[in-house]
DNA sequence: GCATCAATTGACTTTTACGTCAATATTGTT
DNA sequence: AACAATATTGACGTAAAAGTCAATTGATGC
């Protein structure tokens, strides 16, 4: 495992440009480590990215991913915060599960769309 | 089933202004008939609507909803027609699959966090 | 040690997906 | 028919998530 990553790297790997990245920064998100003003990215800062990354994919904005990613730092010490946390991530989950639902049925719609194109491609050989 | 609703009841039902109604028709993803000025908006309409939030639930942008929705249409007569719809629906199959493993992932990830809570408020338990 | 190439910073712009508001029209009710 | 309530249209505004560009600064090869 390499111990750094420059930015063009990142952009490279992940095709994305380095003002996402620097915009990811600026918003909190992953905090690299500097040689200078030149920017380092370590294993773990490339994780996280790629946690961002997926968050958006998901179609969370940077606030809601900027929760998530939260959620992954060291617990809290004190109880009535780790009780907090734990709601949070449970509504989390409920959305996660809700996009879930929504991913297999959309998915379900697809697939008959897909037999019925199989069934007119069908009656085209047929009469041709 | 009533045959008729009206926008209001719409916004109403999924929380949605009259403006976001508007902007779909706007963008072809939806062609209420009208009486009048009015807009009337079928069972059909409804639906069609519940497909579109949806899609935004996943985080599809409306010009990818609107591809989406207009698979749900008849399929079309000719068969290179065909071929590409389904080359189409099969590209969507496959973002879909990898939101779905996106959603999957992040689920255990939170699992996990959720573990190191219990654990957390176990020891603190113990120790108080 | 100097050129050059990569990286940074800050300011401004763009796109998407609506929000807001004012002026006008339509509908339903009494 | 009058009038309140609801709907439409058009214009302009805005927040989020970057894109773009120009001016510097820092690093690297020779």
């Amino acid at each position: 495992m390499r111990e750094f990553y420059t930015i063009t790297e990142l952009t490279r790997e992940f095709d994305i440009s380095t003002r996402t990245i620097r915009f990811y920064e600026d918003e909190g998100l992953i905090r690299p480590v500097r040689r200078g003003r030149t920017r380092l990215f370590r294993p773990s800062d490339r994780h996280l990215l790629k946690q961002i990354l997926r968050g958006k994919r998901l179609g969370f904005s940077i606030a809601e991913i900027n929760e998530i990613v939260q959620m992954y730092k060291d617990p809290p010490g004190e109880a009535g915060q780790l009780r907090l946390m734990m709601k949070r991530i449970e509504e989390k989950r409920a959305t996660l599960r809700q996009k879930r639902k929504d991913i297999e049925d959309t998915l379900a719609e697809l697939d008959a769309v897909d037999e019925a194109c199989i069934e007119r491609l069908a009656e085209l050989g047929v009469n041709t």
